[in-house]
DNA sequence: GAAAATATAGGTGTAACTACCCAATTTTAT
DNA sequence: ATAAAATTGGGTAGTTACACCTATATTTTC
């Protein structure tokens, strides 16, 4: 019998991944939680062996619940849920210690499966997620940006010129060329249009 | 007794919305299915009250299936679903004759209450969208692109130069800066990156 | 402490974009 | 049928971005 905890903040998601396992006799959902600050106090008194985990919740996040569950509770399995795959909160949680990673599309088949198998110890990628990551490990040398690039990557998102980055930043207008050009390099795009797409997707703003 | 239907791809979210709905005794959940073109079969052979319809589904998405079913059965009240507020979406909906729009993030009470509201023929609006729409309401006049200037935000925000789209349009350069011009000052944005930033958020492309 | 990566800034040139004009033709709406 | 809106294209000018170099501090990393 596997004992499942859930967060999240979405009542149909909530109510939804009852009534699937609840179907299933080999797992038992002891406790829904609605934000992150209820599911660390819940898990003071006692603790699931898989948590399910959903990333965007209001107050603590999941990235940041995860972080705290995994050093006070490393015995507990988490999943992270999230319905939009975006790759850098993937990678956030599984170095935050999640075993497995889900989109809420997932089929009921799906769930079980990696309840089961992140309970064994095992972790679970859903498959279009682990094939992006595969991809974006083999990339992601050239696309680490620097801190000055993030902010000037920030700074040309928020429509401003190099020279009114430069001034900004107490930089030579060469020097914010220099790093933009570096930037088109680097993400292998071929203008600001391109710059401002993978900004944007990477989470770097809005 | 309102007899209600759902249409949605995500198990978890069907699942849910039937554990929820199935602790009120006047509502019934008839029928479920998991995209646009079984709904529409479904439909041909029994009509529910209310027909709770995702907006991202594979095949037909909800907005073409809006349109249909208001066409076919105008009887049949319509609740859009999403997990996304892309205000564009919510517009198109509307218009294909949705009497609400919901959010999935939404309390069982505001679904429920939904429900009821739209089988009575009035019109129910999740609180946070309908600001929205009133917000977007008083700017859209300055806010709404021609096909033309649509066709060319898209080009510009997968990287095109205006040259590039002159010859893929079959059109003068001088046309296209003109649009480009044209698009600056309606979207009262400064450059190119405010032409793509909007571009996403209102759905353009991405 | 040495090596690598990053941040800085300059040179030079071209291509692209932005900001104003104006006007003819075609499409759409009333 | 007429007015309004959209599409097309031109003129002129200035600014900004992009490409491809070199080079020297400074910071990080091992």
């Amino acid at each position: 019998m596997i004992n499942v905890a859930i967060a999240d903040d979405h009542s149909i998601v909530l109510n939804g991944l009852q009534k699937i396992l609840a179907l299933h006799p080999d797992i038992k959902v002891t406790d829904v939680y609605l934000n992150g600050d209820s599911l660390l106090e819940g898990l003071d008194v006692k603790q699931p062996d898989v948590l399910l985990l959903d990333i965007q919740m209001p107050g603590k996040n999941g990235i940041e619940v995860a972080g705290i569950v995994s050093k006070k509770f490393p015995e507990v399995k988490m999943i992270a849920l999230t319905n939009v795959d975006i790759l850098i909160q993937v990678k956030k949680m599984l170095q935050k210690g999640c075993l497995g990673y889900l989109l809420k599309d997932a089929s009921p088949e799906i769930l079980v499966e990696a309840i089961k198998t992140v309970h064994t110890g095992e972790q679970f990628l859903y498959e279009p997620l682990s094939r992006q990551l595969v991809n974006n490990f083999f990339s992601q040398n050239s696309k680490q940006l620097t801190r000055r690039e993030k902010e000037i990557l920030q700074l040309i998102t928020e429509e401003h010129t190099n020279q009114e980055i430069a001034d900004k930043l107490f930089l030579s207008l060469r020097t914010v060329e220099n790093h933009r050009n570096n930037l088109l390099q680097k993400l292998d795009v071929k203008n600001t249009a391109g710059l401002v797409k993978i900004a944007i997707q990477e989470g770097l703003v809005k």
